[in-house]
DNA sequence: CGCAAGATTGACATAGGTCAACGTGTGTGG
DNA sequence: CCACACACGTTGACCTATGTCAATCTTGCG
């Protein structure tokens, strides 16, 4: 496991970073960030590394600040199910528990906002705030959990494909917001079995799949990971969700 | 919908509430449980009704006091999910959210202790204790989505029914705890159908596993609900967990 | 250049779904 | 007190979506 101290980003305030206004920290007030300035370290960790293996001691819980991780647990066998995806601004470990739940894997190069556990903890006793957002993302977090046992128990192999991809679009869509009316494009995060391990499938349906919907034209591909979607209405129909689903809306 | 307001329950006071140490009032002290004492009125639901639907306003919070009820998801062409068992002492609804995300169903005749929404949330600001107590209630609920999220997206039929059992048992276990050595038994609170639900599959698939495993001798019937288990190891083998699981220790 | 690592595709196997018939048991009304 | 209806459960025959195993393609990189 490698990883060393970002020295550029260790020079980062609070103030300026770029995960302020939605990460467990964002509801603090002046004097409070300055606390939390005191105590963070920044760590980066390499593409394809894991962060903390399930079972791990772990003394300290940290904030994402970029890049992308994934959750996953693997049974005796073999089988890996992905249980989350991390984006930045997504918190990672569990105050109050000593030991990690789950494989915390770096699917990007990612950069952490570390806080040694027991003094994390100590502060969230005194700052409510902390406590408030935490509680907030949790439950955003249990939603999301919620949404994606349906997506696993009970979609096809087509929908959980295009499920994938709808989310994918709705997120990058609350960054660089496209043209409404213009094709929707972006990069896969992701590879084909990574996106198996997430949806509960083998990466040879996965590639079937998203061979057919190709085919069918309701995506495009420019090279294996950049993907056009010509017509969105036309994918969010095929996920299997209510027409409307909130997107871009 | 029918509902009414449980005369004798509603005389009980907090401090003899059943799930007076574990739900979301677990850590207040005692001029705070005043206040919710205030608060709090009872309602009863019988069994099979539904107590909201997914989209309804919904203008309460709750603790559930005893019975057994699911939270479930539903397709357009009625394909469904369970996401969530609540069980007594868990908390119903979220704050801050207006409409239900999911439909919450009484399995069993239930008893809720409401409270409504707003002077809830009001309260929750000035007692730090409520929020804590959701916080880690939260928490644990994510814990359990994700280990649902493993048996949805990777378990086999039969591993599937086992771990129901064995989450089942686990669960009665530290209730009614019954003679290590012995047999351990009980009563299944769902039907095939809401098994079905529960665990990704069809009330046929869970039918013709029950009987396999009945057949193999794993699980014994008394009746359609009765389960008895002569040989827990043997039992927990068949889910594909860790072979621990930190059952009964 | 030539190999890995990722991705695709094909042939085939199978777990679990679907459709349909048949049990079982319990509460209700004649 | 019977019977019969209805909800729940079981079982069978068959089908299909997805998994498995294996060969081949593509592409970026040392």
């Amino acid at each position: 496991m490698s990883f060393q101290t970002a020295a550029a980003a260790a020079s980062i305030k609070c103030g300026d970073c770029p995960i302020r206004h939605r990460a467990v920290c964002s509801r603090c007030e002046t004097d409070e960030l300055r606390e939390l300035d005191g105590l963070k370290y920044y760590r980066t960790i390499e593409a394809g590394q894991t962060i903390v293996w399930s079972g791990d001691e772990m003394d300290f819980v940290a904030s994402l600040v970029s890049g992308i991780a994934t959750l996953s647990q693997t049974m005796e066998d073999g089988r890996t199910q992905m249980v989350g995806l991390l984006l930045p601004s997504d918190f990672v470990g569990r105050p109050g528990r000593a030991e990690a739940a789950y494989d915390v894997t770096a699917t990007t190069d990612v950069t952490l906002c570390c806080f040694r556990k027991k003094p994390f903890e100590a502060l969230m006793m005194r700052t409510p705030h902390i406590g408030q957002r935490l509680l907030e993302m949790t439950l955003d977090e249990l939603d999301a959990a919620r949404e994606w046992m349906l997506l696993l128990g009970r979609k096809t192999a087509r929908e959980k494909i295009a499920t994938l991809l709808a989310i994918i679009i709705r997120r990058d869509a609350s960054l660089h917001l496209q043209a409404d009316g213009g094709a929707l494009e972006f990069d896969l995060p992701l590879t084909r079995e990574a996106m198996a391990d997430y949806l509960g499938l083998t990466l040879e349906t996965v590639s079937r799949q998203i061979s057919a919907l190709k085919r069918e034209g309701v995506i495009e591909l420019r090279g294996k990971r950049h993907i056009v979607i010509p017509d969105l209405d036309r994918l969010i129909e095929e996920t299997g969700d209510d027409s409307d689903g909130g997107v871009l809306t």
